[in-house]
DNA sequence: ATAGCACTTAGTGTGCACTCTAAGTCAAGG
DNA sequence: CCTTGACTTAGAGTGCACACTAAGTGCTAT
C-alpha cells in the first residue's frame, strides 16, 4: 500500500520515523490506517527527495500533539516553497534542453560537428538568469 | 563557474565524463571553454538528479560524434520527458500538502487532534488518482 | 510430528557520489 | 635558500538510504 520494502517499514521503525506500531497475538506489525497514511506521507516526502532527517524533525513535530501544528504548518510551507523551487528549475532546464535539441538539429543538418552559435556565451547567461540558492 | 568542487572535477575526469583536459607547463589543468560548458551540462544534470551511468552514457554519444546525434538527441528528449513528470508529480504533492495544511487549520480550529474528515480514504484515492510508473 | 512459510531481531553489506588524505611537484615571493 | 600555497596522484574514508543475512519463533497444512 506504501510502495516501501518490508526492509524499509522495520528501518523506518528502528530510525523513529513511525512509532507504536500493533502487534498481532504472534508478534507481527499489524499496521493500522493511520500508520499507512503515515506511512504514504513519509513515502511520497521520500520519493521528492527529503532526507530522513528532515522527516524525522517532521515526525518529532506530530509527536508532539496539536501544540506543534504551527511548527508544522511551517513545516509543511517550506516543504511546499521548496517543490515550487524544483518545479521552476525543472521548466528552467527543460528551456535548456530544448536549445540544446535546436543546437543538435543545426548540427545534423549542417553536417559539421561545429557548433554555428556561440554557445558558451548562451551557457553562461542562461545560469546567470536562473541563479537562485 | 561549474559549482564542482575541485574534488568533484578531478573525480569526474577519472570516470571518463570529461575528456582530454589541456595541462599548462607544470600539469595543472587548464579548463577550456567547452570543458566549462559541459560541465555546466553534467552539473545541471546531476543536481536534476541525473545518476552519473546515465550521464557516462551520453558522455559516450558525444565521443561518438555527429553519427550519434539521433542517440543524443533521443536521450534529451527522454530526459526532457522525465522533467516533465518530475514537475507534474511535485504539482501533485503540492496539492497534497495544501490538503494538509487544510486538516491542520481545521484542528487548530476545533482544538482537538482528531481529524474532521475521512483522511485515509483522501490519502489512498489521492495515491491513485495520480498513480504511474 | 514435521515441513514450509511468513514473520521476528540485531547486525552486516551494498551502491552511490562524493570528499578527503598522504605524499609529492612546481612556481613565486621574501 | 626557504617557505607558502596551489596544484598533482592514487587510494582511502564518509554519509546516506536502504537491502540483506543469520538465527530464531509461531502458525498452518499435510
Amino acid at each position: 500500500m506504501t510502495g516501501l520494502s518490508e526492509y524499509t517499514l522495520r528501518y523506518y521503525e528502528r530510525l523513529g520515523l513511525i512509532d507504536d506500531v500493533q502487534r498481532d497475538a504472534s508478534g507481527h506489525r499489524r499496521y493500522s490506517n493511520k500508520d499507512v497514511e503515515w506511512l504514504i506521507f513519509l513515502a511520497t516526502f521520500r520519493e521528492m527527495g527529503m532526507s530522513i532527517q528532515e522527516m524525522l524533525k517532521f515526525a518529532g513535530m506530530k509527536r508532539s500533539g496539536l501544540h506543534a501544528a504551527p511548527d508544522r504548518k511551517a513545516f509543511l510551507e517550506a516543504y511546499r516553497a521548496k517543490l515550487s523551487d524544483e518545479v521552476r528549475d525543472r521548466a528552467n532546464v527543460i528551456e535548456l534542453i530544448d536549445w540544446k535539441l535546436h543546437i543538435l538539429d543545426q548540427k545534423i543538418a549542417s553536417g559539421s560537428p561545429e557548433p554555428l552559435e556561440d554557445t558558451f556565451q548562451y551557457l553562461i547567461q542562461w545560469r546567470e538568469s536562473h541563479r537562485h540558492r
